[in-house]
DNA sequence: GTCTATAATGTGATAGAC
DNA sequence: GTCTATCACATTATAGAC
């Protein structure tokens, strides 16, 4: 069973995601969730700031599971980006351009006007490239290396979140992965590496 | 003399870069714009979203000029992309990272939610796309090989702008500058060009 | 065309019964 | 802890004087 505030969340993290922060209200949120109005000012006394807060770090870092899921189990590097972006794709597509970035929009509504709520869109970013980071670091790539390649992915796949939801094509994801593969060959060409995964390398 | 109308198109489109189209309220731009109430719905009768789809194209199609700004007049298209980052980078530290694109707050926003200004807002993007394939075909690049480039600037730069302006460090900008670059490369070593500018090509 | 007052609705937030 | 009624305020939009 799960319970109120897991579901608050979750209802929060869906409307913010579509609508951004501004755009969604609390009886909004209350309704989806199927829950009295007064219950969200019992779990999150902070008000729509605290709720907006935890929604972007909770299922900000449930995203970071992504690299594990796409990355990590790949033969090379290059393959588990082409699995990453086309993945991408296919929610696009499978979604109908609703699903993107779970953060992204609250992040650009809030970079200048909110300071708490920037904080926990950075940090989630930040742990996303520690992940990254973490997760390139095991086909062979130096920690600084790693770190580039990982903010590659983030911003190409942002920015091209940006552009295919808004033009309704998935044209710019597949630009955006060719990308980042370039630029994971160029890192490889540098090493004399050959991206194979390291059986036991961290 | 500005008229009215332009103070409050220009008024808007800071707002909503800075604070995203639902969180600002017409009050606060015709406040900025030294306007009266009114005016607002003498010039856009359509009320909010009138204004909101004519400040997408209008702020939208301005920034189309920096592709003549910073990669026309380069000696070759290397030489052209890092100007252009290296202009990103040095918005971001001038303005303390407020200043990012004009319309991405407002896209994501209402990607889901508004189709009139989603339209607006791909539109716009479909006309820097355009800008970008004239601009790099002078370089000698096919128009085809010239769209996939102007795709990788700008979804880089838009994703790099959300990092940046959220964890306030430039850090992706540069990240992003050298993965277009990357994706340069590749494009004139499948050519066997040499990227410099052609006099009278297009 | 300019400007002000106000309508109608929605917002975040709170009080208090149960 | 759950739920409802309501507050005070901000919002978009309109009516109408000048």
């Amino acid at each position: 069973m799960t319970g109120t505030k897991d579901r608050i969340l979750a209802a929060g993290a869906e409307l913010f995601r579509h609508g951004g922060y501004a755009g969604t209200g609390m009886k909004q949120i209350v309704e989806k969730a199927g829950a009295p109005f007064g219950s969200v000012y019992h779990f999150f006394p902070g008000g729509k700031e605290q709720l907006g807060e935890e929604v972007v770090r909770t299922s900000g870092m449930e995203y970071a599971r992504l690299f594990e899921v796409f990355i990590t189990p790949a033969p090379d590097l290059i393959t588990g980006l082409e699995t990453f972006f086309g993945a991408a794709v296919t929610t696009l597509l499978e979604t109908d351009y609703v699903e993107g970035c779970p953060i992204a929009t609250v992040a650009l509504e809030v970079a200048t006007t909110n300071e708490p709520l920037r904080k926990a869109t950075a940090d989630v970013f930040e742990a996303w490239t520690k992940a990254g980071t973490k997760g390139f670091s095991a086909f062979g790539l130096p920690e600084e290396h790693a770190r580039t390649l990982t903010l590659a992915l983030v911003t190409s796949l942002e920015g091209a979140f940006v552009l295919c939801r808004s033009m309704r094509t998935t044209e710019p994801m597949a630009v955006a992965g060719a990308a980042v593969v370039d630029v994971a060959r160029r890192l490889l060409t540098e090493l004399g590496d050959d991206g194979k995964r390291r059986p036991a390398d961290g």
